[in-house]
DNA sequence: TCAACTCATGCGATCTCCGCATCAATTGCG
DNA sequence: CGCAATTGATGCGGAGATCGCATGAGTTGA
């Protein structure tokens, strides 16, 4: 019913070289292949479309046409196919990461400018949500791999060690704690704390760690974003206690920082990736690039490790 | 090194089936082919394109972007064959005629409308030009046939009469000649006469009728077109002899017309084809609309007749 | 626990397509 | 004027692709 690629070829290339003779050399098959596929496609359209002597080969009215279709459709297959293996070898197409706020903020930018110095042509997609959400693009596929907090262990994920994140004491710029070179937990447990919302993984760490030195983690006030926790700290009305990494979201609220220990609170934070799923390479080559810079022991904030 | 169409089009319809017993279905093939091909697709590509467990079929990332790109490349074959049918059956395409001023203007303007009532999405080129021209156009393949005097005859042409057309006297309103019901060559032979240039078919035509009755047949003026020859008529600086097709390219000059006889010259307009060719669906359309009118006996102008 | 349904696969038959050799027709050179 | 060279077409045999049938392995749901 429908002219096979191979002839629609086959006459393509007759037809321009009006030749069977050069259009097999440059094809690098038999001349007698090129005649039969042009005259079994002849036959399948019911039209002539060369009008052939021995001497010359030249196009009808229908072989032009046809020729122009040939040529388009001929293009096509192999515009798609080397579009395709460009994806394939991930050269082009889209990254999806998910991932808390303060990695997409603090952490992903060096990443990804690393990125794409490399590979201009994958675009890469930050979605950015809460743990739980974050997971939840990873298992559903919206997005290629994440970096977040660990969760509880999941035959549905594989998790890589990537950064170790190290709480630190936030206080007023002139709090009396801020004496001190260091501030334990309990030091923080007799003053208002300001946590941050309790869908935070950040919120799930700062009440573990008040439980293990048996203090009250009862907040003196609490804020969705890291930003006005910073704020309210700035203006005297408590302190806080937060990752290293996120200090940045704090912005340009005054706040003094002191190292937290007693105990020191290290948050972990993985690639997790769909367990039993082969990454696509493009979302490889980005976690190639991350590694890289794991391995090159690329500099980071303070309080912020490399894991391993 | 390409993947099939066939393989491109197994794995589309597998991928938006999402299961290869359904796609076989809509494909009237077995299922095991459907299987064998997709996966003949991915060890070409080396990449899995479809997570298969025994009860779903989803896509991978690589197989989103393969269903696209393999869904772009089935439709430009299937669309770029229909669009060759759809040519090679006369039903789109253009139909290029190659004739004579006068046809142009006179004749062919309602075998077009015509024409165009049932093959809109044909499109109409007129190549109108000199007797020589004209030809030409035929035999370098520029037009598809032509409406033209006939030339000597040559085996590259097949020529099939289409009209004829009859040369009337053309007279200033109030010359001594309009008193006669029917004016001869020989009258017009006394008086100055106006002619058309060296290169028309027409001039041809008086030159020889002038020759038929000894007549000298040398012109008091000659001018390259039909409107002007009417106007030095009008104008009342001699008498022309015309074919009535041309009549209406006098224009808006005030001329009186009246029978030539003595000889009566018939001028033959016939359809030029390329010899041993065939005639491309299209404009064998366009050739049948013509016939059409000639068998109906379309109503032509005076002293113009279908042939045959 | 088992029937039912999924996709994968071994196998044999068929079909397509390729290349080699050759033919018929024309051209161009001697 | 005639022959060598070149062109596209075609007969033929073989290699490879592809198909459907039957069946296997694995999972689901009653």
């Amino acid at each position: 019913m429908d002219a096979t690629l191979r002839q629609l070829a086959a006459y393509a290339a007759v037809a321009r070289a009006a030749s069977f003779t050069a259009a097999a050399a440059q094809m690098h098959v038999s001349q007698s292949s090129l005649s039969r596929a042009v005259a079994d496609l002849e036959r399948l359209l019911g039209a002539q479309l060369l009008e052939r002597d021995t001497r010359n080969v030249q196009l009808t009215a229908a072989g032009v046409e046809a020729l122009r279709i040939a040529e388009q459709i001929v293009n096509a297959h192999q515009a798609g196919m080397k579009e395709l293996r460009r994806f394939l070898l991930g050269e082009s197409g889209t990254v999806a990461v998910a991932t808390l706020p303060s990695v997409a903020a603090v952490l992903l930018p060096r990443v990804i400018s690393q990125f794409r110095t490399q590979r201009p042509q994958v675009a890469v997609r930050i979605l950015d949500g809460l743990e739980r959400s974050v997971l939840d693009r990873v298992l559903t596929g919206d997005a290629d791999f994440a970096i977040t907090t660990v969760g509880r262990p999941s035959d549905q994920l594989e998790q890589r060690p990537l950064v170790h994140d190290r709480f630190v004491a936030v206080l007023p710029p002139h709090h009396p704690l801020t004496e001190h070179a260091e501030v334990s937990w309990e030091d923080l447990a007799r003053e208002p704390f300001l946590a941050v919302g309790r869908d935070s993984s950040v919120r799930r760490l700062t009440d573990a760690a008040f439980a293990q030195v048996d203090a009250h983690a009862e907040p003196a006030a609490e804020a969705g974003s890291i930003a006005t926790v910073g704020g309210l700290v700035a203006a005297g009305l408590g302190v806080s206690a937060l990752p290293a990494l996120v200090l940045p979201l704090t912005g340009t609220a005054q706040v003094t920082c002191r190292p937290l220990v007693g105990p020191v609170i290290d948050r972990r934070l993985d690639i997790a990736l769909r367990a039993r799923r082969t990454v696509p390479r493009a979302a490889h080559h980005l976690l190639e690039t991350l590694d890289a810079l794991r391995v090159q022991g690329h500099e980071l904030p303070d309080g912020v490790a490399w894991s391993e």
